[in-house]
DNA sequence: CCATACTGATACTAAATTAGTATCAGTATT
DNA sequence: AATACTGATACTAATTTAGTATCAGTATGG
């Protein structure tokens, strides 16, 4: 059981990378940097400047900058694009079991800990990581 | 993303169709009344019979029955078993870049948000699903 | 004004995980 | 001995996740 797929590790960490200066970050760079296959990274970034959470810029010395504050940066919300809503059980037959009590005494535990994980995720924000970062440094 | 899968979802429910009564159930009868493909469920039952949470009786009128009281069979065994270590993310290039501290701070982070579905996990029992199954039937 | 180093978009393949099926052998009951 | 079941295991299918490849377009520096 992963929370966390490798998309959205990889766009933690780019974006992690991008925090480090003002300057237009190469998805070459960050590529080396992270260790993070080109072309799957690529695409990541796209993703993560369609969706405001970094700025393209093309042509030559282009790259790619960090849009919001790392404060501002939920990683519940990097979860929501790469993976989805988070959603810890599917209630599955819905429709139709959902009159079987067991199974929705089941699903209504798994909601109660699925805020619980969302709650987490959305306190949690890029800052957090980069501040604890730079404390390991010293 | 999913905290249970089908399997560990089948389990409990197969496992709360046992605990309807003292008596052996057939695969085949959990399967009609839960709704689970015979086959699979097979399968599920007869791992749980392995680990310790069922006993199964071969031949005519056999089946299966609960071998711990529900309030002893704690979903994160369940869990466990049918989907591994309850981990939410792998410190990916574990050896090499955790000397990276960015990830590792990450992965710290993760390390918290998990402690806390385990623990959540481990309180939660076959009892509670099956107290408040009843609970919902007056 | 063009070579270069980049992004945009998108189609594709591969790998891993999860879900489900099928089958044959053996056992207890009547 | 027929029946209704489990044990074991091999297999396929479906889905999700991960990764690759390619072509078109853009900004910059020489």
């Amino acid at each position: 059981m992963k929370l966390l797929t490798k998309n959205t590790d990889y766009a933690v960490r780019a974006l992690l990378e991008l925090s480090k200066t003002e300057d237009y970050v190469s998805a070459k760079t960050v590529s080396k940097n992270q260790k993070i296959p080109y072309q799957y990274l690529r695409k990541i970034l796209q993703t993560l400047a369609k969706n405001g959470w970094a700025e393209a810029k093309e042509g030559i010395h282009g790259g790619f900058k960090l849009k919001a504050e790392p404060s501002q940066i939920r990683i519940s919300k990097l979860i929501n694009i790469f993976q989805g809503d988070i959603e810890l059980s599917d209630c599955l037959f819905r429709k139709k079991i959902c009159f079987n009590r067991k199974h929705c005494a089941l699903r209504k535990e798994l909601k109660k800990i699925e805020k619980l994980v969302v709650a987490e995720f959305e306190r949690l924000t890029l800052a957090d990581l980069v501040y604890k970062s730079k404390e390991a440094e010293i």
